[in-house]
DNA sequence: AATGAATGAGAATTCATTCAT
DNA sequence: AATGAATGAATTCTCATTCAT
């Protein structure tokens, strides 16, 4: 009935999660209808339930989409040839640059995780888990080698910088004075300069 | 069926505003009812439509509750009689602590603030903008002085520092290894080593 | 938007009843919708779900009201102060009285009970189970006698006759030759027949 | 996620056949999605729709299969070289036999004939009342010979034995203390013992 | 002989809100 | 100050069936 002839020749499993993430950061998960969504992509509730078993499903696939990039990417930053120092500033910038990217993945996950069903928020978690323990490791290392101030648990330095990385949603604006890559040098800055011994 | 004699005395609407806090923290704003709000405090759905317009208006006087709270008590500490060091010190340690005493307030502003009508929301983030006027200009003060660093931004440090604070919801357990005022002290130690010259 | 000024002015749950027990009779429980009970009764679906949890509360309540009927009647024949091939039969004969007086009722207790959940089939089951024993007592009490035939165990007598009147739902019209009374009278007669010694 | 090599190499219309009866026998007709019934088969659904008109037809065919075995049953026994009540019980008995032994077409014969459609509905009550009468008809004929009783109707004494017979599928159970054939037995004897002048 | 993507209509249920009392 | 019946619109999800390949 809508089907506005869309231009958009993309698979339809990929539109729909293209469309779906759209809405979803605009206006939060459970302010977005499925009924919005196949017409935004242009399809039936029908062939969207053919590829996803439920609205729920497409939020996981977002996340597992933004989580994969992440945790590929940390994993490549921290297993460089480079001084710890050098390899945890680049880390940590990287995720502002991916975060600020994926804005509107990003912001989903920020706001809607805790919306997933348990079972699949429990994956999520695991996941995220991985990806926090990977980053802590590298201040642990810094910390051992003494380059880093062990004044505070590391820990509790991952979660300031996540903190930091998770909020970019609420404020940064791609039209803003500041690139993505000049935040990210800035927030990384920050972190290095905290553990300073 | 309905709840007979309610154990709770306090005023009808206080009652109301204490069980939406929790349920809202819960399970999110949108999948709460009214009922389930009704139901748990034992009242009816009249009830609560004479003391609050709408579902939106508990929320809005979550959001006002805590804002009044933390802009009150950054006031005081920013207007102490002391080095700034030492004032942004125990305002930055003190948001800490009253985010995690009144963590379902804070979850709730955190995730649901979007949620809000745009008259409302128009109104929530002056208020926010306030809060985060004065807390800058206490940073923009030490740079001033010398005391801090200028590298980076004060509003980008503040924002960092708010991402962690905001963040707190996310991991911070009552039970956990940590008193809210261990936490404090450790996050508002990470801010002012990041802002050493 | 259908509410065509219902002349009937009962209260609107025993309206609900009513009428679904009219279209679950004719057109099964799964092929009635509860869009359909809402329009002939004239009111809408919030009002129903105001009164019934589900449609499937609607099912029980039928089936409920059926089983108060039957077991208070039976009770009360079964206590007579008679002999009890009289008491055994006046019972089994109005069985099928009431049967046919509520023929919707019995015709949607043997087509659709197997679609309660399973929560509320096990409650129907239970009371199912004791009317079938206060019948079968009176079976086996005669049996101890020597007035009926021990030939045939006592539950596949009870279960004999009740094939019977579930069956009444296919085929006795009350248009068709014979009164309930007489159908009653007939059948009480063969299950009496089948008992001589 | 599809099973890939089903171990079963019935032709597929026979499997698709003998999967429908079970799933209609557990769940109902209504509550059987096509996609379970495919599922289960391990084939999909462009091959049921390529051996069946519609889910309707399935539900037909299983009908066809039960009303052929038991009408030609019936025939046989009926045309016996022998007296009519020995006829008659064996009739009896043997159509208790056949619907355990083909418990879930029964179960769904009397549980979902009223969801054919009135087209298939008519060839299956036409087929049902020839069966019906074939076995009132050795009734009438022992009660013209003076050999049963004619106190009740021919009709009556009919839906009488068959109201029993279907309601084997809400009480047999194949592990329970009779078999099978010790049923038939108790049930034809009560009928001739009804029966008697 | 068989696939599987896609449809379109309809299913049950939920919900914030209103209003006569 | 408070009730609770009633609304009406929206929600997610299901399903039998079709059809190009």
């Amino acid at each position: 009935m809508a089907r506005m002839t869309s231009g958009d020749s993309r698979p339809v499993p990929e539109r729909l999660l293209a469309v779906a993430t759209r809405l979803f950061a605009d206006r939060g998960f459970d302010r977005t209808s499925v009924q919005e969504i196949v017409e935004a992509a242009g399809v039936t509730k029908g062939a969207l339930y053919h590829y996803f078993g439920s609205k729920d499903d497409l939020l996981h696939e977002i996340y597992a989409r933004l989580l994969r990039v992440q945790q590929e990417r940390l994993d490549r930053y921290a297993s460089l040839d480079a001084p710890v120092e050098q390899r945890l500033r680049e880390a940590a910038a990287d995720v502002v640059v991916t975060t600020i990217a994926n804005h509107d993945d990003a912001l989903i996950f920020f706001r809607s995780m805790h919306m997933l069903g348990p079972q699949k928020l429990k994956e999520v978690r695991a996941e995220r888990r991985r990806y926090h323990e990977r980053f802590r490791g590298l201040i642990e290392e810094g910390q051992a080698a003494g380059v880093f101030s062990a004044a505070t648990p590391a820990d509790l330095v991952v979660d300031y910088h996540f903190g930091a990385v998770h909020h970019l949603g609420s404020w940064y604006r791609p039209d803003g004075p500041l690139s993505a890559r000049e935040v990210a040098d800035h927030l990384a800055d920050l972190l290095l300069r905290a553990l300073r011994p």
